[in-house]
RNA sequence: GUGGGUAUAGUUCAGUUGGCAGAGCGCCAGAUUGUGGCUCUGGAUGUCGUGGGUUCAAGUCCCACUACUCACCCCA
């Protein structure tokens, strides 16, 4: 028995409606808001993500599945979706189609980590992209789209932290700052955040450890050392959010995991899924398509993890789509019918109607049997009797009630 | 990479001081020959995760390995 890889999972023809679900709500809420799907490839060029997320970060530095292709190039499966509309917007010139442009993508990504609750190491997330707009107008947009679809799913719950970690320019005081603040402290740090405070002191705010947590309570926070572009631009944010009637809250210490982002940073929180409650996570990314060999361009997005999100619904108990089965199960009434019973499922199929029919030679009691359980809406029996009076019952399963109609007629009627 | 828990039928799980492998759910068939859900009857399905050890005897005790799972780190 050779079983899945580990941190996979099967989608199964039982619970597969309940991502077409999802799928048909992001689409649509992407749609409404004016984004349009971009589909990039599922590997890129190693290089690609060494650049544009950053090689500091955890993501580059242990958890890509990285390796050489038959001709010796280093290729790798894309970790996170940014990167790829990056190279797709400076490669296929995007920059010359009216801006801004709005793309949104549903893409499996791939990050060899030890699995548990809400991580796997093959998720799938829905993301928007939304590049040419350096306004705040535009980093609210992004966060209203995905608010939106949370509600439209009957969720008001994961709740919205807001950020911002100033540009390079207001990094540098900030960075400064930071380090003269927990230098006579860093004996007493954790191990990882010694080595942060060289390489990305930033990310030292985002530590769990208890002990750090102490030290960083009172640390300098980056929202206090914006330069005036930044903070007049998280203070219109604000009033934006505010006056579209979206809540969130100011949270210092979310700093986000990815090295593109400058300024505005995201998430939004759910308690409902266990330790991985982060359903939602994105920000402002300014110096990406110059990072990765493009002219410099504003842009603002997300990532949503779909496998979360569902864990979310199904957890609340709220709606998850319904199973997709045929309308109608044309019973034959015995073996000897079963000819003209399929020849009539495939006249029914021809004209539109979702049918079914017996495939296996159960008895009429078997079938009914059968069709109760997979849950079709109409059933009717066809057999000699039919035949003969060309007329034939429809039986609605939910009550037991009977309609009966012309054989020939039956595709309109169940319209 | 670090730590905890678990591993028995398709699935959820019992299995006592070591003594014939079990239940619920699901699946298949039937309950006077053309109608489901409820009920009843019958049936199929096991390398008890893998390998070793102790013992007259191991699902049960010991060791190793593997897988799964939760948590840390980090992230969706």
């Amino acid at each position: 028995m050779i079983n899945i890889p580990k941190g996979t999972k099967d989608v199964s023809p039982f619970i597969s409606y309940k991502w077409h679900y999802l799928e048909d709500a992001v689409r649509k809420t992407a749609a409404d808001f004016g984004f349009t799907e971009i589909r990039t490839p599922t590997f890129e060029h190693t290089e690609l993500f060494l650049r544009g997320v950053g090689e500091t970060t955890d993501i580059v530095n242990k958890e890509m599945y990285t390796f050489l292709d038959k001709g010796s190039r280093s290729v790798t499966l894309k970790p996170e979706g940014t990167a790829g509309v990056a190279r797709a917007y400076i490669e296929g010139g995007y920059a010359e189609y009216p801006q801004p442009v709005k793309m949104y993508y549903l893409t499996p990504v791939f990050r060899y980590e030890r699995p548990q609750a809400g991580r796997l190491r093959e998720h799938h997330q829905f993301g928007v992209e939304l590049y040419g707009s350096a306004s705040p107008f535009a980093d609210a947009e992004v966060m209203i789209l995905a608010k939106t679809l949370f509600s439209r799913l009957g969720l008001t719950e994961p709740v919205l932290n807001i950020n911002s970690i100033g540009c390079p320019e207001c990094r540098k005081t900030y960075n400064a700052a930071l380090r003269e603040y927990l230098g006579n402290n860093l004996q007493n740090m954790c191990a990882s955040c010694r080595e942060r405070f060289d390489k990305n002191p930033l990310r030292i705010l985002d530590c769990k450890e208890p002990g750090c947590r102490k030290i960083t309570a009172g640390a300098p926070r980056t929202i206090d050392y914006l330069c005036d572009d930044c903070k007049s631009h998280f203070e219109k944010l604000q009033s934006i959010l505010r006056a579209a009637g979206i809540e969130f809250k100011v949270n210092p210490s979310i700093v986000r995991g990815l090295d593109y982002y400058t300024g505005t940073v995201f998430e939004f929180i759910s308690d409902a899924i266990g330790a991985q409650g982060t359903v939602c996570g994105g920000g402002r990314y300014n110096n990406l398509v110059s990072e990765v060999g493009g002219k410099p361009t504003p842009a603002v997005g997300f990532g949503m993890g779909l496998e979360r999100l569902l864990m979310i619904l199904e957890n609340l108990n709220l709606p998850v789509g319904e199973p997709e089965i045929p309308v109608i199960y044309i019973a034959p009434a015995s073996e000897a019918d079963a000819e003209k019973a399929f020849e009539l499922v495939n006249a029914l199929r021809s004209k539109g109607i979702s049918a079914d029919s017996d495939l296996v030679g159960r008895s009429l009691k078997a079938q009914m049997k059968y069709a109760g359980k997979r849950g079709y809406k109409f059933t009717a029996v066809f057999g000699g009797a039919e035949e003969e009076s060309g007329k034939i019952k429809i039986k609605r399963m939910e009550d037991g009630s009977e309609y009966e109609c012309a054989v020939s007629e039956m595709a309109e009627v169940l319209k």
